[in-house]
RNA sequence: GCGGAAGUGGCGGAACGGCAGACGCGCUAGCCUCAGGAGCUAGUUGGAGCAAUCCAGUCGGGGUUCAAAUCCCCGCUUCCGCACCA
């Protein structure tokens, strides 16, 4: 018997696809293409368990969609720019650039110690000057469309990364990255406007049928859009007017007061107004900082004060008081709402507060309330109208476009749609990130630096304080320039983009990756893109794919692509957990891959973690359920070992069903159906553990098949003596171990590699075609099939699988425990159903 | 509060309205072995029975159907996302 040194096998077959670059690809328009993609990775140094599960699902979709003949891209990059390195360097002075290569060399050593079969000639890492050159491309472009600007603004600010960060990166009042309380500053920042995509972006999540429900709704709710009007109320007294955002206009009636927000523009005029502008301000700017406050703790009370200004109702003609309060955000609408405390919950619970009067304008029938004084909670139900003048009795939604067009009509105010959703803020403090394009001159202002000109390539920079401004302001000598347009001197831009720039357009440059001139070449992403398969973890689920989106759709608008979504079919990968916790160096519960191939090999690995649970599901390390699939890939070896010398060589003896045994017909169905399940399995259900299973079972048929022959099945020491000389057992034994290799190659590939070669197959398995599913054979052979009698399996019956249903319904009333169970009795109805099963109902 | 997903053995999980618990882990017994944390065979939802077999059973309660883990309604629980978005 041949020993099983899987170590030994994964070096051997590692060196021999690295030597014949089986994993390269080109533009083959003759060929149907597969882009199978993971989510590049941040190169943190050492991969674990948790990172790795995502590159071997991808893996799996590569192998198979290669050997089912597809032309299949399947690559790999690093996302290189980042905070940590950065703050590695200012804690151990360790150049971030240093580090960063390092861990990406040690990373892809494990990679490819695991087997996955990348595409390493067009390895990518954003760190390099030759691709964020096309960052800096990018920006310009979207700069020259507007696309890219600049304003100052209120920016969400980590002390501890010392950085902005952008809303989206804001958990909770906290760094997303380190969990520090975000505090706000006004500072000068560039921003993408993807709130110009905004619809488009929503509508097109439409089209990602291929993607998680769960993904396609967050993107939903974070786009956030809702209908409404924009209402201009006056200012009782003044010719001042300010405008509110509502998707209830039917309720204007029901407005008792206005509300504005701490930081609307109205508030610093009322407080220079006021008989006492410090008090004003001061209990202003107390607001402001409550809201952040409330916002962090997330226990949120509402408060506000009464302006003592009035502002007019335009549907009423009614004066209400303006307050000043800490709900209403700035940042949504305009910043200031029209409070019908008798249908909304946040306008009641002010009004209770502060006593403000309520008025029911929206009838429910038997549940209205007789008067606003016993109303216990608002109703926020649409209903009919009432106490709203002309409208009474009018019933929304329909009422509600006919009170916008009423106020066009007026001139004070139309319908809007408003978004949640907030143009990007790139602009980051820090130095270990793609330089910004741009040079301010004293003369000319903002000045793109030129085409020509990219890329700005970053300094080296010698000295790392994590203090304040960013450390490219310090370098004199890349900092001061010349300005592009009038020849003056000008300073560059020190701000560097925030990392998610780089990862919204990585999957297009791996069309292309060496292209000097453009982002990448649009005849080789045509062909290419879009990705068909991509896989990362659900905490991407948001920011990335929605920039990635942005991105897209931006491209197309220059030029460069021609469609609009990039991932067709999405995978979001639940994580490994050890001991019920993410795996992290501080809880000290990472399981590294490298300790695991040292012991068990690659394949062993690969199928536990596919074979464990659904991809898409959190699971938890076991030791145990490792040592169970090596178990397996050993009994796979060991069967495959024990027939190869038998029944191995190419081509297929002749052998028709009918001239097989019961038995040798029985593992030929078996072997068919094992091929049926995977494929589909794999391409369809991406549910890889159940594809995995069902090759457990065709090895557990190939053992039992085997006890009955000469030959036995495997065992310890005992060699199998003679050759087979009946065609159809070596037909049926070839034909199921040929296709268990073929099938096991996408999950165990090095032991596969050996397995195909034992069994006397020359060329590697890349080139090996799929096994063929052959539905004659799958339904070969008898079947049982149970009869059901009044809803309850009372007997089953044995008939060939391909006897026609008169046939089967004969044989089924003819049984003897059908007849003492029918005995007797009126036969109903005599149901056959798929499964297949014989449905008998008596009366 | 709003939105989403899900509740099946000791455990991970199977079952695209048709024999619930595939496959694996763990456990039990036997075989083999100098030995085994190796291998092979059998068993493993609960209850009754020597047994063939029977009864109950997929969070709880109703319903649709010849047939429900699966579809519908009500409730409970868990996980996840958003969270004063007007």
């Amino acid at each position: 018997m041949t020993e099983y040194k899987p170590q030994q096998l994964d070096e051997k077959w590692q060196q021999e696809w690295t030597a014949s670059k089986a994993f390269e690809v080109d533009v083959d328009p003759s060929r149907p293409k597969f882009y199978a993609l993971e989510m590049f990775a941040y190169p943190s140094g050492h991969a674990h368990v948790g990172h790795v599960r995502n590159y071997i699902i991808g893996d799996v979709m590569a192998r198979t969609k290669r050997m089912r003949g597809y032309n299949v891209l399947h690559p790999f990059g690093w996302d290189a720019f980042g905070l940590p390195a950065e703050n590695a360097a200012i804690k151990t002075g360790t150049h971030p650039e240093t580090s960063t290569l390092n861990n990406i060399a040690h990373m892809k050593g494990q990679l490819q110690r695991l087997g996955i079969s990348y595409a390493w000639a067009r390895e990518i890492a954003t760190c390099r000057p030759d691709y964020y050159k096309f960052n800096q491309w990018i920006f310009l472009k979207m700069f020259e469309r507007g696309l890219a600007y600049r304003k100052r603004s209120t920016v969400n600010w980590c002390p501890s990364c010392n950085t902005v960060l952008a809303n989206e990166q804001v958990i909770d009042g906290r760094c997303w990255r380190c969990g520090s309380t975000v505090e706000a500053r006004d500072l000068e920042q560039w921003f993408f406007r993807i709130t110009q995509y905004a619809d488009e972006l929503l509508k097109g999540l439409d089209s990602l049928t291929e993607w998680p429900e769960k993904v396609v709704v967050m993107q939903r709710n974070w786009i956030g859009r809702s209908e409404g009007a924009r209402i201009t109320f006056r200012v009782a007294g003044s010719d001042q007017t300010f405008e509110i955002f509502t998707t209830r206009i039917d309720t204007i009636y029901g407005a008792t007061f206005g509300v504005l927000a701490p930081e609307h523009p109205l508030v610093d005029r009322f407080a220079a107004e006021s008989p006492e502008p410090q008090a004003f301000r001061a209990r202003v700017a107390k607001f402001r900082s409550l809201d952040r406050e409330a916002r962090l703790t997330g226990a949120v009370e509402k408060e506000g004060f009464d302006t003592g200004r009035k502002a007019i109702n335009p549907f009423t003609n009614e004066e209400v008081p303006i307050w000043i309060a800490n709900f209403v955000l700035a940042e949504y609408g305009t910043g200031a709402i029209m409070a019908v405390p008798a249908h909304d919950d946040r306008d009641y619970e002010f009004a209770r507060k502060y006593d403000l009067p309520i008025r029911i304008v929206v009838s429910h029938g038997d549940q209205t309330p007789a008067s606003a004084d016993a109303m216990t909670t608002p109703t926020t139900n649409y209903g009919v109208l009432v106490n709203s003048g002309p409208w009474n009795g009018r019933e929304a939604p329909a009422v509600i476009s006919d009170m916008i067009r009423d106020a066009e009509k007026r001139g004070i105010g139309k319908g809007e749609v408003q978004y949640r959703l907030k143009d990007w803020g790139i602009s980051r403090q820090r130095y270990w990130g793609t330089p910004i394009p741009v040079i301010h001159c004293e003369k000319d202002g903002v000045v793109p630096v030129p085409y020509e000109d990219l890329p700005v390539e970053l300094p080296k920079v010698a000295h790392f304080t994590g203090r304040g401004d960013s450390p490219l302001a310090q370098v004199a000598d890349w900092v001061n320039v010349t300005c592009p347009k009038c020849g003056g001197p000008a300073r560059r831009e020190t701000d560097t983009m925030d990392t998610f720039v780089d990862s919204s357009w990585y999957f297009l440059r791996f069309a292309d990756p060496t292209n000097s001139e453009l982002p990448f070449d649009p005849v080789a992403a045509g062909y290419w893109m879009p990705v068909d398969f991509y896989s990362g973890g659900v905490e991407h689920a948001i920011l990335h794919l929605l920039y990635s989106r942005f991105f897209t759709r931006v491209l197309r608008d220059v030029g460069l692509v021609n469609f609009d979504e990039p991932f067709t079919r999405l995978l979001t990968q639940g994580m490994v957990l050890k001991n019920g916790a993410v795996m992290s160096k501080s809880i000290g519960n990472v399981v590294d891959p490298d300790d695991m191939l040292q012991k068990y090999g690659a394949d062993a690995l690969r199928l536990y973690v596919m074979f464990v649970a659904p991809p898409e599901k959190e699971v938890e390390w076991s030791d145990a359920g490792l040592e169970g699939t090596f178990r397996f890939v050993f009994r796979v070896w060991r069967i495959v070992d024990h027939w190869a010398e038998t029944v191995g060589g190419e081509g297929m003896p002749e052998s028709s069903l009918a001239e097989c045994t019961d038995a040798e017909r029985a593992l030929r169905r078996k072997t068919h159906d094992t091929i049926r399940r995977v494929t589909t399995d794999i391409e369809e259900r991406m549910h890889l553990n159940t594809a995995v299973s069902s090759l457990m079972e065709l090895v557990n048929e190939l053992y039992s098949f085997s006890e009955g022959t000469a030959h036995g099945a495997p065992t310890r020491g005992e060699p199998p003596a003679g050759r087979i000389e009946r065609p159809q057992t070596i037909a049926a034994l070839r034909e199921a171990l040929d296709a268990l290799v073929l099938m096991i190659a996408p999950f165990a590939p090095h032991t596969a590699e050996e397995m195909w070669k034992m069994m006397g197959h020359v060329g590697g398995l890349a080139a090996a075609k799929w096994p063929s599913f052959d539905p004659e054979v799958a339904k070969a052979d008898h079947v049982e099939v149970p009869v059901q009698i009044n809803g309850k399996v009372r007997a089953r019956v044995t008939v060939p699988a391909d006897a026609s249903e008169d046939r089967l319904r004969e044989v089924a009333l003819s049984n003897t425990i059908v007849q003492s169970h029918t005995n007797g009795k009126t036969i109903r109805k005599v149901v056959i159903a798929k499964g297949p099963l014989v449905s008998v109902v008596v009366s």
